[in-house]
DNA sequence: TTGAAAGCGCTAACAA
DNA sequence: TTGTTAGCGCTTTCAA
């Protein structure tokens, strides 16, 4: 009794229906009338039924998995970009529960309309898309219902959504409780969704608090934080304090700072976003806006599993402070 | 045409045997004679044969799967720290391409033999232990042949060796040939193997250019880096450099070093290990000791793929000196 | 709406 | 050493 699993004759026999009528029940296609449907149901939860996935992938032809597609980034750098260790790290354990696969797909900022049609006719589980825009989440959405983004973009498409906006108002106002009042902004990229919102949550904050608004887009790597710290710098050199989009940026913009001979936190307090590990290990430790990556990329994938997610679904998390010593005077 | 993709029936009748020879062929189980096998091996490649896991699974009962093992580091630090993302990046699409799955195990450095056990018994293409000291390495290689380490291990372990003992000889020479006499070390921790090959490349340089040693075990963390630095700089304040065993501890280091009022790499130049990136963040950005994880993690799963490795196989890889600011005086 | 039946591609007894 | 024969658990026609 210990290692028995059940498989969908145990089922079919419980429910007192044939096999193919179980089978249709699990995977939710029509063809069983609601009383059989509820009965199945019924047996599957009693016996606590999971499909057995290699079965499955040798009956019908396609093995279950998650296209996971990660835009905008080089290959190269997918097994070093903090943000998407997170990602894979958080989906990895669900995806293993259920016994599905992952495909990691790179692409440019730019996938080719091909790219796109090879991967939404061949998805099983669903596509995650992992930093697109709205035009390519448009994209594959009309392609394929079971998409989610990681980030907010098209209305139409699901997603998981922190409040970007939030935090980047939070940082602000920090900023501004730590008696700093010449607070710059280093923003991700243009097109963005999250950068996007962080902007906003920045511009919001320096409105409502009566803050000059000193503010350049960088690119969310290291360098772009670096080029734009130091762009921002000499632009106004009576910045105190600066909010970067994301940490590996906030790490080139302290690098930046200092290089100029100025002080963190003392002379330029810093704030980043993102909680990575970029920020402990900048140096001073930057003060940061903690996302909670892997619990959204989980979210995420529980979401395919559980079927087609509806149109414009959204799943919202929290953003919140951590303390380090890039704001600590 | 286009899509056709062979099936064990095909290589079968093409090499004039039954089924079951060939699967016998295939799976390299004892039961076929060799020029049959011989026959077989050619279909196989005429064909470009290459196995449905899904069937096999399903017929044998259990998946194809690596085990990864994560000793020595708390389950959720998986996700940040910069080696384990770059050894999952390198394995995943070797892994993709054979069909494979990947099972991730993260245990502490003491892993009970019970889970040990239960590992190996139910391993199949093998297992791979990313930082396992030589104890546990061994107990998992009685237990199953399929065994291979990210790092030089117990002798009969098959494993992937980078030149640590040489990366760590030639850093101490790069930062004696920019004039520093004076040059301390943090270790890794006392039980690593890596650690102990790079802590001897240290003292046989130190020795081989008549230096002081200067060394004290951190624990691969940037926290030990921090505080193992502050006290040999306490311990001794004319360091002039440092060689720190990996970039996660060199950049607690840098922060160390910079906290006491020193600069880097004007009074103290420091050298890292491994290229992650840590040595990007951190301030000013590293000069370190390139480590090819990726192409060994790669490499680790091929072996696996490939078959049982053999007792004691070694593979070897280099490391090179990639110079950042934290050397540029 | 339901069920019967035929495999998916492979492994693993069992016989020969 | 080899071949024959059952399935593994599931999906999917096809008939009813």
């Amino acid at each position: 009794m210990t290692g028995f699993r059940p498989t969908i004759n145990d089922v079919a026999l419980a429910a007192g229906v044939s096999r193919s009528t179980a089978s249709r029940v699990v995977n939710d296609v029509p063809g069983a009338s609601d009383p059989v449907r509820a009965r199945v149901r019924a047996a599957v939860a009693e016996l606590g039924y999971r499909p057995n996935e290699s079965a499955r992938a040798l009956a019908s032809g396609r093995r279950r998995a998650v296209d996971v597609i990660a835009v905008s980034s080089g290959a190269g750098r997918l097994g070093t970009h903090p943000y998407f260790s997170r990602v894979l790290a958080g989906m990895m354990p669900v995806l293993e529960e259920a016994d599905a696969q992952l495909r990691l797909h790179a692409m440019g900022s730019e996938p080719g309309a091909g790219d796109i049609e090879e991967i939404a006719a061949n998805a099983t589980l669903g596509v995650v898309l992992a930093d697109a825009g709205p035009a390519v989440a448009r994209r594959f959405h009309r392609r394929c219902r079971r998409v989610v983004s990681m980030v907010p973009t098209a209305a139409s498409v699901p997603g998981m959504e922190a409040d970007n906006t939030g935090g980047a108002y939070a940082a602000v106002g920090e900023l501004h409780r730590l008696g700093r009042r010449r607070i710059a902004a280093v923003h991700g990229p243009a097109g963005n969704p999250c950068a996007a919102d962080r902007r906003l949550g920045y511009l919001r904050a320096a409105e409502d608090l009566g803050l000059p608004v000193l503010d350049a887009d960088g690119d969310f790597c290291r360098e772009g934080g670096y080029a734009t710290a130091s762009r921002l710098l000499e632009r106004d050199p009576g910045i105190d304090a600066m909010f970067v989009a994301c940490d590996l940026m906030a790490a080139g913009a302290v690098q930046a700072i200092t290089a100029t001979g100025r002080r963190v936190p003392e002379d330029v307090s810093v704030i980043g976003f993102d909680d990575s590990i970029a920020a402990v290990c900048a140096n001073p430790p930057l003060t940061t806006m903690r996302l909670p990556v892997e619990e959204m990329a989980a979210a995420a994938i529980r979401l395919l599993l559980d079927g087609s997610p509806v149109r414009g679904h959204r799943q919202y998390f929290p953003v919140e402070l951590v303390t380090r010593r890039s704001t600590r005077a």
